[in-house]
DNA sequence: TGTATTTATGAAAAAGTGTTCATATATTTG
DNA sequence: CAAATATATGAACACTTTTTCATAAATACA
C-alpha cells in the first residue's frame, strides 16, 4: 500500500531555511538579534558590554551574522555600528516564545 | 557617553530559543518539519523513501527531535509513526522563506 | 519456527563550531 | 609622533554534531 506525501519545500529552500536558523541558532547569536530588534544600531562595544561578551569573540559572532546576510555594519570613526538587516529575523524569536519544548 | 540599551530576553529565554532552533537548523530536519506540517502522521519508512534518507540517520534524527519535545511518536505493529508535537515549529520556516540573506 | 520487515542502538570516524589568545589595523587625541 | 581606543583577524584547541556501519530488537508472516 502507497502512501501519498505531501511537501512543499524542495531542498534548496531548506538548505537555505536551515543555513540561516543555524546562523541564529546560539545564545550570544539571539541576544545581538533582540538588542538590534530593539536598539536601531549599536556599536561592537555597547553591545560587549551589555551582553558581557568578550570583544574579539562577538566580533567574530558579529562577522559571521553580517556575512550570513542578518546583519549589516557601518563604520564611523573608531567605532563600527551593527543593525539588523534582515527583518524577519526577530519574528524567529517570537515564534519559538510560544513553544514549549522539553529542556 | 552612555546609550541606554533595550532588550526583551534573558539568558534563560535565549538558551531555551537556541536549543530550540539548533534542533530544527538542519536539511534533513526541517524536511521532516515540513512533511510532517502536512501529513498528521508518518512511518519512519515513510519519511526515509519520501526524503531519501537512510534509515539509520533518519531514526536519529527523529529520535533527537523527539527528545527534544518536537516530535512524538507512537508504535502500531512493526512501523513506528511519528508526528509534530510543537505545531508552532513549522512557522519558523515561513518566517524564513521571506528572509533575502546571503547564500 | 524461520525469514522478512521495520526501527533503534552504539561506537567510531568525519566534519563542523565555538572559544581563546596573541596580534594587527585603523582611528582619535594629546 | 606616541599613546589610547575600537575593532578585526587568524591560528590553535576543545567541543559538539553529523554520518556511517554493523548489529540488535520487535513484530509479522509463511
Amino acid at each position: 500500500m502507497e502512501v501519498i506525501i505531501n511537501y512543499k519545500l524542495n531542498r534548496e529552500k531548506l538548505e537555505k531555511a536551515a543555513y540561516i536558523l543555524k546562523t541564529v541558532a546560539h545564545p550570544t547569536r539571539l541576544a545581538i538579534v533582540d538588542l538590534l530588534s530593539m536598539n536601531a544600531r549599536l556599536s561592537v562595544n555597547d553591545i560587549s558590554e551589555t551582553l558581557e561578551v568578550e570583544q574579539s569573540l562577538l566580533s567574530h559572532h558579529l562577522i559571521t551574522m553580517k556575512l550570513k546576510g542578518i546583519l549589516r555594519s557601518e563604520k564611523e570613526g573608531q567605532s563600527v555600528y551593527y543593525s539588523l538587516k534582515e527583518k524577519d529575523v526577530p519574528k524567529l524569536i517570537e515564534c519559538i516564545e510560544h513553544c514549549d519544548c522539553n529542556m
